[in-house]
DNA sequence: ATTGACATGTCCGAAAACGGCTAGTATTTC
DNA sequence: GAAATACTAGCCGTTTTCGGACATGTCAAT
């Protein structure tokens, strides 16, 4: 995947990495920690800010520091398929606090065979910790993988 | 091994402890103590009073007044193996005050070598007390062990 | 075009482990 | 010697465990 000029990229720090954050006129559209895995090549970004990118920058800041258990930035996810806009409008409706797993989000899209695809298209959430990608747990409970690590991947479920 | 909810689930004491019956529209399908070895999940069952166990709990309590050695409840057995099926009818023909042995059920089933199955499928018998999983001893004459406790198997040998 | 690898979960078959045993040999006891 | 224990190895249905196979959407590499 290819992020164009059209899109802003700033740059920022959290408790847990540096992150990357980018947006397009209709919302943010990226957010990553620094070097995690799948991130997409972001070398035609126009580097800079954006209001948008700001506001999602401030809202991680107080999320980190225990000030806000929800956001309200606009999102832009079309820059994935059909399936993965599924996926991550499911992730978006885990609340701060509770957990969920790949099997229950494959129900949730009404695709429940499609439960592998689901853990795919999790691991390529496009915006961390906004869409909660690290709280969803193996069927069984068990922490399976996360692009940024483990570690974060815990150090998120605090 | 799982009771459905068309099982209706009473509960009652005894001397030797707290019971529990179940019934379904054939007969009564289950008698155990509380907290007893191999209990299945009953988690499914609805609470209530049936006939039979309504009837079944009278003539317990009139056994262990001594009033009663025989029963005649209905009993659905139909929740076991046909293997198991053969085992507990065996034992209903053990009459009260006689003993028998893990051989001797195998013969009676035509099983001779099957002993040690014989022992497994008597320690899942789902009706203690009705069918008389108690009156069998090890071939030696030995109390050899009983799901609800031995204590238990030496008291209803009075 | 094809193939293979994934942040999984379910199902099915085969294999192994586990008993409310017993009869047959060893070892111990008088 | 005889009689009490102790260990062994078969017996067989059930339960548990384990190992594949499979389904699904995407992306990267042939």
């Amino acid at each position: 995947m290819k992020y164009d000029q059209t899109h802003t990229l700033q740059r920022a720090s959290s408790p847990l990495g540096d992150i990357v954050l980018t947006s397009t006129d209709k919302g943010l559209s990226g957010l990553w920690f620094d070097g995690q895995k799948h991130q997409p090549d972001l070398s035609h970004c126009t580097p800079g800010t954006s209001p948008t990118t700001e506001l999602a920058a401030q809202q991680i800041t107080q999320y980190f520091a225990g000030q806000r258990t929800h956001f309200d930035v606009p999102l832009d996810l079309s820059t994935g398929t059909a399936f993965q806009q599924a996926v991550w409008q499911a992730l978006l409706a885990i609340d701060c606090g509770k957990h969920s797993s790949y099997g229950a989000v494959a129900q949730a899209i009404r695709n429940q065979a499609a439960v592998r695809a689901v853990g795919a298209a999790v691991g390529r959430n496009p915006i961390s910790i906004i869409v909660p990608c690290h709280r969803v747990l193996g069927g069984n409970g068990s922490l399976t993988g996360y692009a940024g690590g483990l570690e974060r991947k815990t150090a998120l479920l605090k």
